[in-house]
DNA sequence: TCCGAACCGTTGGACGTCCTAGTATATTTC
DNA sequence: GAAATATACTAGGACGTCCAACGGTTCGGA
C-alpha cells in the first residue's frame, strides 16, 4: 500500500484516547484496532498465495473444510455453521466453485430442503496444492514466534468461547 | 448467526492439520484462523453499535481520525496512509460522509493534486457521540482481560512492525 | 526550460460479507 | 390430518476492500 509510517498509528490512537480522558478503554481500543489491522495484513498475504490457484480465502476455506469431511461432502447449512459465515456467503462461494468445477451440488437423499456440496476430483487435487502453498508460504513464516502463537491461540479461544462461538470448555 | 457449536472448529482444524502430517504449521494456522474469526466477531459488534448513528466502522474511523487532526482536516492521501487502507477506500468513505454532510472536500492551497477532507460541525458532534457509544458498549466490555489486552497489544505490535506497517522501534 | 517520472484522486469492476425477503420442504402442535 | 412453525437455500441489494487504468498536477534532471 505504501511506505512504512514513522510511527505506529495505533499507538498514536491509544495516546489520543488517553489524552481525551478515555484512559479506561484506551488499551482495549488499541488491542481491537490491532486485531483489525493484523487480519487485513494476513488476509492480503493469504490471497496473494492463493491467487495463482484461482482461489480466494473464502473459497479455499470451503474446499479445505470439504476435504476433511467424510466423502468430501457436507450440507450447505453445516458448512455455514462450521465456517461461521452467513448462509448466503456459502451460496456465493459454492456458485463460483461450482463454476470452476471444483465442487458439485447434489440433493440430500432424505431431506428435500438440504443441498449437499461435494468436492470433485479436480477440487480435491487443487485444495491439496493450495494447502501446501499456504503451509510453506504463510503458516511456516507467519511472523509470529512460537510463544506468540501459543498466546494468541489461548487468548482468542477464550474470547471466541465467551462470544458464543462454541460451548466446548476444553 | 447460529447456535454455539459443541466444539471449537478451529481446534478441530488444528487437529486435522496435525493428523495430515502438517504439525509444524498447525499452530500458526490455528492462530491466524482465530484472528480472522475474532476480527469478524468484533467488527459485527462495532457495526451494531454504530448503526443507530448511520455510520459504518470504515466511516467512523475516518471521522475519528479527522477529529484528532489539527483543524479537523487532512489530505486524502494522509488519511489513506494513517488508516492503512487503499486510496479508493478513502474516496468511497468520503463520498458517503460528504453525502451525509459530516465531512467536506476542499482544495489544497498550494498543491493542486491534493484534496483535503474536513470535519463539519455536524460531523464533529456525531463522532463524539459515536465514540462514547463505542467506548461504553464495545471497548469497556471487550471480552478480553487486562492481561489479554496487554499481550495482544505487544504481540500484534511486533507483527505489524515486522510486516512493514511502521518503523518506530519503541 | 521542458519532459519524463512520480504523485494524487477518481472511475469502473471483481469479490466477500451481511441483511431482508421469498420459496420450498419438514416438523410440531392441536 | 391440517395448520402453524421451523429449517434450508437463494435472489437482490448495500457496503467495504482491492486492483487496474486514467487524467491532472508537481517535481527533478538533462
Amino acid at each position: 500500500m505504501g511506505a512504512p509510517l514513522p510511527r505506529d498509528p495505533i499507538a498514536d490512537a491509544q495516546r489520543n484516547w488517553e489524552r481525551r480522558g478515555w484512559g479506561e478503554v484506551a488499551a482495549p481500543m488499541a488491542a481491537i484496532t490491532a486485531i483489525m489491522r493484523t487480519q487485513q495484513i494476513l488476509l492480503g498475504r493469504i490471497e496473494e498465495v492463493l491467487k495463482p490457484f484461482g482461489l480466494t480465502f473464502a473459497r479455499y476455506e470451503l474446499l479445505a473444510l470439504l476435504s476433511f469431511a467424510r466423502g468430501g461432502e457436507l450440507p450447505m447449512s453445516r458448512a455455514s455453521a462450521l465456517l461461521q459465515v452467513h448462509p448466503t456467503s456459502v451460496t456465493n462461494a459454492v456458485d463460483r466453485l461450482q463454476g470452476a468445477r471444483l465442487v458439485q451440488r447434489s440433493r440430500h437423499p432424505t431431506d428435500g430442503r438440504t443441498t449437499l456440496v461435494r468436492l470433485t476430483t479436480e477440487g480435491r487435487s487443487l485444495v491439496q496444492k493450495a494447502t501446501a502453498a499456504l503451509n510453506s508460504e504463510v503458516f511456516a513464516q507467519s511472523g509470529f514466534t512460537d510463544d506468540d502463537v501459543e498466546q494468541l491461540i489461548r487468548v482468542l479461544r477464550g474470547f471466541r468461547r465467551r462470544a458464543g462461538d462454541f460451548a466446548d470448555p476444553t
